[in-house]
DNA sequence: TGTACATCAGTGAACGCGCGTTCACTGATGTAC
DNA sequence: TGTACATCAGTGAACGCGCGTTCACTGATGTAC
């Protein structure tokens, strides 16, 4: 018998972890299986060894980033009281550093784009993804007299939806100065709309 | 003297125009060269007698779609009251119709996210282009006490952002019933927030 | 008004390149004895 | 405890393919006479 199972599978998700982070710092049209091979230490032929495709790999990826960004929420939100944990992930979700390192942030901004275009596999992943993320945001979200956890959940799609779009322009803009107005007009936003209260960390910028 | 200035202006006004639809449905990335001359009219090898490189292209489709978003907000608040303006660009955004037919639809949802792995030239494109688009939907937005027009610009880009994050999260997600609570939803949301009522158009789902 | 000509938009074969994928191999491994 | 062996994870050369781009050409055009 060669190697143990549990080695294969350690392999295989170091080339699921080195997928999710260079998918979406780069997209996955993007990246090439040689370069993700690479980054997990390996060389691109034993690729078919553990995936039967690259779209199997992206559907993983992407399973594995939407858990990724959950956890964060999740982490994030267990650091700070309850009723600040929304203001809390905005603040988190609405910066330059998250603008400046997409391959350890939100997969939304960086690959739902590609995903519209995906085949079937890479779609169903990310849709039941989006439905967990939104499900874990949702419970943070203020509950208002007689709403149900359904309706939290789909206040949590707009606000994901919100603010993914917003980082989204935050990256595609050539400005630096347009880019970081979008971030802390998207934030104070939210902030005023779901944190219940107006965004205390950043001084307004125009007065 | 072969042709006349006339004729080759227009035939690269037929490519840009084909490169528009085309990028916004499949994606920058996703459409090469032989498939926009094609559905041009022409063969290939002529691209370079009108453009220098693929991204010079890419560039130009960028400024042209956005001044096709502008005209068709224009043309939609033309066609309404000045107070039902913002409602009616907001429910001809937020609808099943705009998300099945990128091809002619906004280009934020469709290209922003291969624009933030684009060259200067594309990004330039889309900085002045979105600066545009925000300018001129923030002329419609309401204007509260003391607001000025470079506030209701960050305004409009927030509100962009979000329709824009929210059409994108339905066009990825695989499930039908998903996909339009998600177009609902936020419909609700950004009526209720920047068009001064309720969503009238469309009876509540979740009662 | 008719014709010869210079121009260059448009054609289509060809280029190098990197992609996703395949395959013959090799060598580290856990097990049987 | 030591060794021979079967397994298969991992290697790296090779495949066909479509991409962006180049180039020798051709033929429709407006102008000069």
């Amino acid at each position: 018998m060669p190697y143990s199972k549990a080695h294969k599978a350690r392999t295989r998700a170091k080339i699921v972890e080195a997928a999710t982070h260079a998918f979406r710092a780069e997209g996955m049209r993007g990246v090439g299986i040689p370069q993700v091979m690479r980054q997990a230490g390996l060389t691109h032929g034993g690729f078919y060894a553990h995936f039967e495709s690259k779209d199997e790999l992206a559907a993983e990826a992407c399973t594995a980033s939407v858990a990724d960004s959950v956890e964060r929420l999740v982490r994030k939100a267990a650091r700070t009281s309850p009723d600040d944990a929304v203001r809390a992930i905005i603040a988190l979700y609405l910066t330059t550093l998250h603008r400046d390192t997409p391959a350890s942030g939100c997969m939304i901004p960086a690959l739902a784009g590609e995903i519209a275009h995906s085949p079937a596999v890479v779609r169903a992943a990310f849709t039941q993804g989006l439905a967990d993320y939104a499900r874990q945001l949702g419970a943070y979200l203020p509950t208002s007299a007689g709403s149900t956890s359904e309706r939290q959940t789909d206040d949590a799609l707009v606000l994901l939806a919100g603010m993914a779009g917003a980082l989204l322009l935050a990256r595609a803009v050539d400005d630096p100065e347009m880019s970081e107005r979008i971030l802390d007009t998207a934030r104070a936003f939210y902030t005023r709309t779901y944190g219940g209260g107006t965004d205390a960390d950043e001084p307004s910028r125009a007065g």
